[in-house]
DNA sequence: TCCCAGGCAAGGC
DNA sequence: GCCTTGCATGGG
């Protein structure tokens, strides 16, 4: 058994697993390394700190089930590994990051997060959902929780603009409303990948890009491609060319098929790195 | 300082 | 449809 519950969470012993990867491979923005050099990550109102070694991981949190389940561990990425690796930048990337996995987060937390997200950088947006979960969500002894939706939906704009949100603030206003007020949510997770990110997109704030992070991070569907600036540098840098901006994401996803989404988070953490430090 | 950041919506054609 | 522009804010 590659997972062994313990007294204080649970221990994954296996490949494919780095948490400091998993963190800072763009997918999650609530987490923090400790005064012991390990990884905390919250996630909906869930928290666990990560003791990482080479050949095992320990996670200690009071919701084991959660985790197990958010870092995807019931898919064996060895597999996914073994058919990008035919591609050769990938087999670079994979290299870089093999201990990457998608997790698996909640959807309201990753449509809200993602809007978050457009045209800002990754420190400030960290930033915004601090406050935001500071202010709104509920505190416990790890920390605090995200803001329900309920709360959420009965702020105005002006709670969005206090905590930075800059122009995003009217945007995440009306999603949450909308979102609180209908069953959009309970609706995409029975919806096909293109159904669904059509229905992502009449959400506002949510265009192409960001409905493809939250099919992938949210809804775990990996035959998405989400193409941001990063994605756009990768392909010029490494694949064939004449695609329009708008073009990128299809042809990706038409070369990686089902691990798209897997291939999208190797090249954005190995060229961030790359290119970023 | 000035440029840019995991884009999106709205308006013009 | 496709292309351009404005957008809040703060990190580097």
């Amino acid at each position: 058994m590659k997972i062994r519950l313990t007294e204080k969470g649970f221990t994954y012993t296996g490949e494919n697993f780095n948490i400091q990867q998993i963190c800072e491979c763009g997918q999650m923005f609530r987490f923090f390394v400790n005064g012991k050099g390990n990884y905390c990550l919250f996630s909906s109102s869930c928290f666990a700190e990560v003791e990482q070694f080479s050949d095992r991981a320990n996670v200690i949190t009071s919701t084991p089930d959660y985790f197990i389940n958010y870092f995807d561990l019931q898919t064996d990425y060895s597999e996914i590994i073994g058919r990008l690796n035919a591609f050769p930048i990938l087999q670079q990337a994979i290299g870089f990051g093999k201990g990457i996995r998608i997790v698996k987060q909640e959807l309201t937390e990753t449509i809200v997060s993602f809007i978050i997200s457009a045209c800002n950088n990754i420190k400030r947006i960290q930033g915004i959902i601090n406050r935001l979960c500071e202010r709104l969500g509920e505190g416990t002894d790890a920390g605090y929780a995200f803001p329900s939706l309920k709360t959420l939906a009965r702020q105005d704009e002006s709670f969005f603009t206090n905590i930075g949100c800059g122009y995003r603030a009217r945007y995440i206003v009306e999603t949450c409303r909308t979102l609180h007020s209908t069953d959009i949510l309970a609706k995409l997770q029975q919806m096909d990948t293109v159904t669904a990110r059509k229905e992502l997109m009449k959400l506002k704030g949510v265009g192409k890009k960001v409905a493809d992070c939250v099919l992938l991070f949210g809804l775990n569907r990996k035959d998405v491609f989400p193409t941001d600036t990063w994605i756009k540098k990768v392909y010029r840098s490494y694949f064939q060319q004449g695609h329009k901006d708008n073009e990128i994401a299809d042809y990706l996803v038409s070369l990686f098929g089902h691990d798209s989404g897997v291939a999208q988070q190797y090249l954005f953490y190995f060229q961030r790195n790359l290119t970023n430090v």
